[in-house]
RNA sequence: GCGGAGGAUGAU
């Protein structure tokens, strides 16, 4: 065990920040070198806590009294930039690594193509693909799965085909997260014949499906109405002894839900339970939304307050999904008083809720009350989206505002959002 | 001995 790390997590932990550095410091004064792995763990840690300007402390302090930091150093907090969906930061890092001649790798490029891409710079981080061939780096297959699984982000399966097919040419061997991402990304596209296909090949190379891969075909097949297999695959993970997590049993749940089958979502909810898996606020929130398709607001109402019990914390979606249960159940006044009470509890609405209200009155034919709840929104912060624009028109249309349709559709086309 | 890729919840 190393004494160094155990005490700087220790301070920095207990908010000894400060404290922490000074002790780094004592240490180098004293020759006790700490070691640069030792450093990068503690960096690692600080940014699974999303404590980055700490670490950024952190390696300030290590960039100017040692140990000398390595490429690993740099590329976990750059990772931990790109997490944080800051690319400008990122590259600051990038430079600043540079800078103490240390020379990025191909983890790093991997980590900053990946971000651009998430941060949908597709354009930047293709640029940046070809600095790293430039330099003479060969992809490998995270590279390679790290872009396939982007285009399935966008929905371009045929170009995640066209990733995989390069990357089979290259000669590199597809793993089972390669394989993960072209199930999914089939699934995504209903394409459940192959999807199935892929899963063949897995066996087929000898490769394990992982519960990520599960997942994925059940959830798509739970979407598409067939219960039976998706429950049938369900079955089979527990066969092959594979460890199901929260996430299975949400899509599982999920599934169940938005077919009606709140009482069978329960008997996996109540499984997971005893399973002793940590319910989370997903699974709640497709529960109560189970409930509301019903328009079971009392039962929606009961699995709100079980949040509490289990100390699961409510958010947006959570009262946005009741507010659609209210609005379901023709209970509008209800529906607002959830409103604001989720405004005094401290949530932002966003684009959805309001989209939710608004749709709500406009269903129950008051349209005053749905374009004063869209001067609200955007008095509010919240700028309108074509949903918003859309469930607007429509509502001009169901009370034969012809006049006022028209005249929104032409507002949309010349200053935006793009007509759907 | 330390760093990169994959699955789940709300609106029209």
């Amino acid at each position: 065990l190393n004494v160094y790390e155990f005490a700087i997590n220790r301070l920095i932990n207990k908010g000894e920040v400060e404290m922490a550095f000074n002790f780094h410091k004592a240490m180098l004064e004293r020759n006790w070198k700490p070691d640069t792995i030792a450093c990068n763990k503690i960096l690692k840690n600080l940014c699974l806590q999303r404590k980055i300007s700490v670490a950024f402390d952190y390696l300030n302090v290590v960039i100017s009294v040692g140990p000398k930091p390595n490429v690993v150093t740099f590329s976990t907090l750059i990772n931990a930039c790109c997490k944080e969906k800051d690319l400008d930061k990122a590259f600051e890092v990038f430079d600043a690594m540079t800078k103490n001649g240390v020379m990025p790798d191909l983890i790093v490029y991997s980590m900053l193509i990946d971000g651009l891409f998430r941060a949908g710079n597709l354009e930047k981080g293709k640029r940046l693909l070809l600095m790293a061939l430039n330099s003479g780096f060969k992809l490998d297959v995270v590279v390679f799965s790290s872009l396939m699984d982007a285009y399935v982000r966008i929905g371009d399966t045929g170009r995640m085909i066209k990733v995989y097919k390069a990357m089979l040419k290259e000669g590199i061997s597809p793993n089972v997260v390669t394989y993960s991402i072209l199930v999914n990304g089939l699934c995504q596209e209903g394409k459940l014949k192959e999807a199935f296909g892929v899963l063949g090949l897995i066996v087929k190379q000898g490769l394990e499906p992982t519960v990520f891969t599960y997942s994925a075909m059940i959830d798509a097949l739970c979407r598409s109405g067939n219960l039976v297999d998706g429950i049938f695959l369900f079955k089979d993970m527990i066969k092959k002894g594979l460890e199901l997590d929260i996430v299975v049993y949400s899509v599982i749940i999920n599934g169940l839900c938005k077919q009606g089958l709140v009482p069978d979502a329960l008997r996996f909810f109540f499984q997971a339970l005893s399973g002793g898996l940590v319910p989370n606020v997903f699974i709640l929130n497709s529960l109560i939304d189970g409930c509301c398709r019903l328009s079971r607001v009392r039962d929606a109402a009961n699995v709100y307050n079980l949040m509490g019990k289990l100390s699961i914390e409510a958010d947006v979606v959570t009262y946005t999904t009741l507010l659609k249960g209210f609005a379901k159940a023709e209970m509008l006044d209800e529906a607002l008083l959830l409103f604001f009470q989720m405004l005094k509890k401290g949530f932002q609405p966003d684009v959805v809720t309001y989209c939710t209200l608004i749709d709500g009155f406009s269903k129950m034919r008051n349209p005053t009350a749905a374009l004063r709840t869209f001067n609200f929104m955007c008095s509010h912060g919240v700028s309108p989206d074509i949903a918003i624009y859309n469930t607007l028109i429509n509502m001009h249309f169901r009370e034969c505002h012809l006049d006022a349709a028209v005249e929104l559709f032409v507002h949309i086309t010349e200053k935006g959002p793009n007509p759907d």
